[in-house]
Formats: C-alpha cells, sequence, structure tokens
RNA sequence: GGCCCCAUCGUCUAGAGGCCUAGGACGCGGCCCUCUCAAGGCCGAAACGGGGAUUCGAAUUCCCCUGGGGCCA
C-alpha cells in the first residue's frame, strides 16, 4: 500500500517551530514508505488568511527540506490544493448526508445554545445539544426558514452506536462512547464548512491514508470516524503527535511562545540541524545516537517507536547541536558557513553595500580560525568583533586582570618591539617572536600572551592568539599595542583603587 | 462540568517484570590538556509524582489519587 500523508497549515502566519514539527514527522512518514506528502492550505479563516503568509509557508517548508509531491503550487491530480477553491466540494457532501439522514438543518440561534449553556452551567450539569431540531418535520424547517431563520448543519450521531475505536499509531488504542458525543456542527449558516468536516471531505478526495496531527486533534476523531462511516468510506490510519512544550510546560502556540521557523532562518541556523533535532524530540532510535543526515532519518524512523509525551523545545541542545552541524558543513562547503556569516554580518550593519571579494576573504580568514567556536553565525561577533572595528571595546574585568599599570606598559612595549621585526607576519613567526620576548624578559609564555591578547582584542576568549594576530596583520597590531600600552600607563595609579564611574 | 491523552535527571530521552546500585545526550560543576575561550579526555551532582494491588521479584502490569495537556466551546 502506497502511504500519503498531508500537512495542511492556515496561512495566517509564518510557519512556526510547532508546525513545522509536525510537518517534519508528517513527511519523514511519506518518505519512509516511499509514498507521497501532499500540502493542503486551509484557508477557510478568509479574514486572517493571505496569500503573503502561504507563500511565506512554501518558502519555510522548502528551507527545511521538506518536499512535496502535490500542492497548490504544483497542482496534482487530487486538487485543488486550497481549501477556498474547494467550497464545492464541501456543499456537494454536505448534501449527500442530507440526503442520507446523516445530517440536519438546526435553526437554533448561536444566542439559544449560549442560553441552554448558561442554564446547563447554572444547574451544574454538563452542557449536551438539546436536540431541538433534531426531530423537525418538514413543515416545522419551513415555519422556522420563514422566520428568515439561516440553519447550521448538524452532523447526526447514530443512537445506540457501539464504542469507536482508534487505532492510533502513536497511541495506541484509544476507545470513544458516541453517547458523550453530541450531534455537531459541520455547516455555518453562512454555508461554510467546519474544520472537522472539511477535512474529512479533503483528507478522503486526496486519498490519504495516515492522517497526522497535533494530539489536541485526537478528540476529533470518533467524529470524523462517524462521518467516514456515513459516507460509506474505509477509515484512515491515524497518528496523533504529541504537543510541543514551552519551558512553562504549556503547549506551544502562535500567541504562547512559538517561535517562527524563519527566525531560526535568520539567526543563521542550517536546516539540517533543526531537522535533525526535531527527529530527537518524540523519536529515539535504539542505539542512542544522536547525530542523523536526512536519509538515516527516513531509513530508521519507525512512526511506532515515537514517544507519546509533550516536549520542551530546548533551544540549548539546539544551539549544540547547530554547532555540530556547522562544523561539518564547514568541512564539506566552507562557503556556506562563510556566507551564513556574511549574512549575518550584513544584517548587522557591519558589513554594508556590495561585499568585496577582499571582504569576504577575510570573513573567510577569521572563519577559519574560528573553529569549533563557530556554533551560529552570531558568535563572529561574540568571539571576533575586534576584527572589525579598530576601536577595540576593552572588557574591563580583562583589563583589570592582565594591565597591571607601568609592569605592562614594559612588557607591551617590549612585545611591540619584537612584533614589529616580525617578518613574514604570520602565525608561526609571532610565535617564536613572541616567545622569545617572555624568554628574554625572564617570564613563560602565558605571562605575555594574556595580556597581549587583551591588548589587541579586548578579551579574553577567542581564537589562537598567533593566529588572530596574522589575521589582524602588523600594522593594526602594532597600533592596538600602542593604544594599549597608554592605556596600561593611565590604568597604574587607580588599578589598585575602584575605577570612578 | 463531561470525555480523552500524558507522567523517568533542569531538558530531550533509553527502559516493553529480574541484564537497573536506572543508561545516553544537552546543560551544569570539577580535573587534565592548553596562550585564553571553545573543542577533546576523565570524573561528578542530577530522575522512576504519590498510594494501593498482582508477582518470589515492578520504572516496566492493573486500579485510585495528584499534576500537566487537550476536546466539547
Amino acid at each position: 500500500m502506497s502511504v500519503r500523508t498531508r500537512f495542511a497549515p492556515s496561512p495566517t502566519g509564518y510557519l512556526t517551530v510547532g508546525g513545522a514539527w509536525t510537518a517534519f514527522f508528517t513527511w519523514l512518514l511519506a518518505r519512509h514508505g516511499k509514498g507521497q506528502f501532499i500540502l493542503r492550505i486551509e484557508d477557510t479563516d478568509r479574514s486572517r488568511s493571505t496569500e503573503a503568509y502561504e507563500q511565506a509557508l512554501l518558502e519555510d517548508l522548502r528551507w527545511l527540506g521538506l518536499d512535496w509531491d502535490e500542492g497548490p503550487d504544483i497542482g496534482g491530480p487530487y486538487g485543488p490544493y486550497r481549501q477556498t477553491e474547494r467550497a464545492p466540494l464541501y456543499q456537494e457532501h454536505a448534501g449527500l448526508l442530507v440526503e442520507r439522514g446523516a445530517a440536519y438543518p438546526c435553526y437554533c440561534t448561536p444566542e439559544e445554545l449560549e442560553e441552554d449553556r448558561r442554564r446547563a452551567a447554572a444547574e451544574h450539569r454538563p452542557y449536551r445539544y438539546s436536540g431541538r431540531c433534531r426531530g423537525l418535520s418538514v413543515e416545522e424547517r419551513a415555519a422556522r426558514a420563514r422566520e428568515g431563520r439561516r440553519p447550521t448543519l448538524r452532523f447526526r450521531v447514530p443512537q445506540g452506536h457501539p464504542p469507536i475505536v482508534v487505532e492510533d499509531l502513536v497511541l495506541g488504542r484509544v476507545a470513544f462512547d458516541p453517547a458523550d458525543i453530541d450531534d455537531f456542527i459541520i455547516q455555518r449558516s453562512d454555508g461554510t464548512p467546519l474544520y472537522n468536516f472539511a477535512n474529512v471531505v479533503d483528507d478522503h478526495g486526496m486519498r490519504i491514508t495516515h492522517i497526522t496531527r497535533g494530539s489536541e486533534h485526537l478528540s476529533n476523531t470518533p467524529r470524523q470516524f462517524l462521518m467516514y462511516e456515513a459516507f460509506g468510506w474505509g477509515q484512515p490510519r491515524v497518528a496523533h503527535f504529541p504537543s510541543l512544550l514551552g519551558p512553562d510546560r504549556k503547549k506551544l502556540s502562535k500567541r504562547h511562545g512559538d517561535t517562527a521557523v524563519r527566525e531560526y532562518a535568520a539567526q543563521g541556523y542550517l536546516p539540517e540541524a533543526l531537522v535533525n533535532f526535531f527527529a530527537l524530540m518524540g523519536w529515539y532510535p535504539e542505539d542512542g545516537r544522536e547525530i542523523f543526515s536526512v536519509p538515516e532519518l527516513i531509513e530508521r524512523f519507525r512512526i511506532e517507536e515515537m514517544g507519546r509525551s509533550g516536549a520542551i523545545f530546548d533551544a540549548q541542545k539546539l544551539a549544540w547541536m547547530n554547532g555540530v552541524y556547522m562544523q561539518r558543513v564547514y568541512g564539506r562547503d566552507p562557503d556556506r558557513v562563510v556566507d551564513l556569516v556574511v549574512a549575518y554580518l550584513r544584517q548587522q550593519g557591519v558589513l554594508g553595500g556590495q561585499i568585496s571579494p577582499e571582504q569576504r576573504a577575510y570573513v573567510e580568514r577569521i572563519v577559519g580560525i574560528m573553529g569549533e567556536r563557530l556554533r551560529l553565525p552570531r558568535d563572529i561577533w561574540t568571539y571576533g568583533d575586534f576584527f572589525f572595528q579598530d576601536d577595540v571595546a576593552y572588557d574591563p574585568q580583562a583589563m583589570r586582570r592582565y594591565f597591571r599599570g607601568r609592569e605592562t606598559a614594559t612588557l607591551l612595549r617590549r612585545l611591540r618591539q619584537a612584533l614589529a621585526g616580525a617578518a613574514p607576519f604570520d602565525a608561526p613567526t609571532i610565535e617564536t617572536a613572541v616567545r622569545a620576548a617572555a624568554a628574554e624578559l625572564g617570564v613563560e609564555g602565558k605571562a605575555v600572551i594574556h595580556p597581549l591578547r587583551v591588548a589587541l582584542t579586548g578579551k579574553t576568549v577567542g581564537p589562537g592568539l598567533f593566529e588572530l594576530a596574522e589575521v589582524l596583520g602588523k600594522e593594526r597590531v602594532l597600533r592596538r599595542l600602542a593604544r594599549a600600552i597608554a592605556l596600561a600607563e593611565a590604568a597604574e595609579p587607580p588599578a589598585a583603587a575602584q575605577p570612578a564611574g
């Protein structure tokens, strides 16, 4: 049997991490089964849906590498793939249910229903639909229509129906008692379909074999199964994924902390890292390995192995994983990492306009010496801001620790002299010069290396000193040293006391 | 309110009756390495929500409670 799955987002906002996570597993299920993945746009909420969001949704999905076989942009044999374009289908199917007596018009106004609900609450009994319109005769219906009432359509839940058993691929067997289910509305009085109903019509119409969605829809499943039954259709397989939670253990939603995927893209996260990270929320391979390529994921994924409990999105672990992927990508295709870093630098206004080949080559060298420190593009700044601004930001703590007045000034002066004579100005030569200077001064290497690092970079963290000095170049190194010497001397008298301000 | 789902370290999770003095990863702490940081190596702190029941034996099965999430809206 060929597997067909679908992802059906509403174009009312950007693709969020929660949505992308569901989309990913849905896609994985199709790819694992060598089947099709279908994209459907649920744009029935016309007031909030926009064309721009739809485009953004497609872009973000593509960025993640989730490709679809049928969708609004490429069409397919079971289209259209936008709900607003499928209105006639909903009408037709609603008519079918009415003909069969499986659905009936309900003339109750929202006010009347609200009143019922209020009374139920006041009397401390569960609210149930009164069934007021369930057995209306043709004349009674006509009379209500004459009053100007526009009916909704309700699905008639069969009385005495045996328990509805859902064999969920993730959750296992779940049984629902139909007696607990009220006749539910499938079509609004304006003729538009409700989510549950449109979903059934679309999923069946698109030959979806495996329905996947968030577990918040589990309670809808018996209703949908009842509709499949009324239509005389075979049931699809269903799988309900756990929800993604925020750090407060509350379900992530657009309103509540669910970040847009493009936010991560903008920050320069690697899509392969994000996808690998997604895989580990809810599913774990037997051997405890954590880094998987997409083809490996497709091969090894088993939906039966998915976890059932909600997971919190751990941004820290994502950052770690992104770092792992940064290294891998750098090893294979350094240009991609450089591109990401350049994009970041432009975005921050550090680089502007056309990037010259020289500028790019410079960034390339910096990226090269950053090594594993570069987990995200922004780390270029965290560890290497001094590469881009001559006006070095001296970390006060670093100054206090390594700038000890005249003593340091003397040391730096000696270093400056040694470096002035270093030729060529490359890391090995610089190292030799620095260590020789230390020996002459009768101190250990680190005793001069630390102050030198602070003098050149303003900080105590970052790439190897000799490498960064090389990239900086002799001219800048000497200039910065001159300034640092002045700084060190000036720092002397108040060094012991608390600096004012 | 009714119905449904979930419950192992801070987090992601392994675990499908004895292999568990509960394993891995991120994060955290320490040590080593080292020009710093990062990486790497070693070490460490850190969890089976509570109560019953079944069993020779329960993280693992069943029931109740509690907590969290969801649907009906």
